[in-house]
DNA sequence: CGATAGATCGGCT
DNA sequence: GCCGATCTATCGC
């Protein structure tokens, strides 16, 4: 089932929740969506922290169900699918499902557990970059159908921030093999 | 394995 | 100037 508006002005933890087990398609090449983060206006780890607005932000204010993509480092870009103003959801790992071929010459890779598995890694394997900050998600290049089915997913802590790292804002699919990083053991 | 340096842009102090 | 929602190569145990 594909998404619409609605969806995505839902709580962005939910958001984020729900997506896993997505597909996700720019121009027909991506995969299942394993794991996401999310950000909102009250998390000092946000770029839209106290709702303040910038340049490279203004897409996490506008109209939900559209995409904020900045630069990171100043090397790699990151995809984020914005929610209610001043919140979003980083997609941070998919599984390959579809286009393997073309991701593999883009990321120079024939590591197919590492084509997609991180923010960085998963724009550069799609062609993701600065054109599509703003950009509706409902429409071409984009292709975004929901999960039909539910499995198990795993909550922990977000990943290399210095800011707020204890909430537990980050979400994956159990015992994929597609994650940026392991989630910590479950006791 | 884990730790670390370096690439290098935008935003903040 | 410094730091970060990252990734890769290259150290050392």
């Amino acid at each position: 089932m594909r998404p619409s508006r609605h969806f995505f002005e839902e709580p962005v933890d939910q958001v984020a929740r729900s997506l896993i087990g997505g597909l996700l398609l720019v121009n027909g090449t991506g995969g299942r969506i394993v794991e996401t983060e999310s950000y909102d206006a009250d998390d000092p780890a946000s770029h839209s922290y106290l709702m303040r607005r910038t340049p490279r932000n203004g897409a996490m204010f506008g109209p939900p169900a559209h995409v904020y993509v900045y630069r990171s480092y100043g090397i790699h870009w990151c995809l984020n699918f914005v929610c209610s103003p001043g919140s979003a959801v980083l997609i941070r790992a998919l599984e390959p499902v579809k286009g393997i071929e073309a991701m593999r010459r883009r990321r120079g890779t024939t590591d197919d557990a590492l084509l997609c598995a991180g923010p960085g890694r998963l724009c550069e394997a799609l062609g993701i970059d600065k054109r599509l900050d703003g950009a509706s998600l409902l429409r071409p290049p984009f292709t975004l159908t929901l999960p039909d089915d539910r499995r198990a997913i795993l909550i922990g802590p977000r990943i290399g921030l210095t800011k707020a790292a204890e909430r537990h804002r980050r979400f994956g699919e159990k015992d994929s093999r597609f994650l940026s990083r392991r989630f910590a053991k479950e006791t």
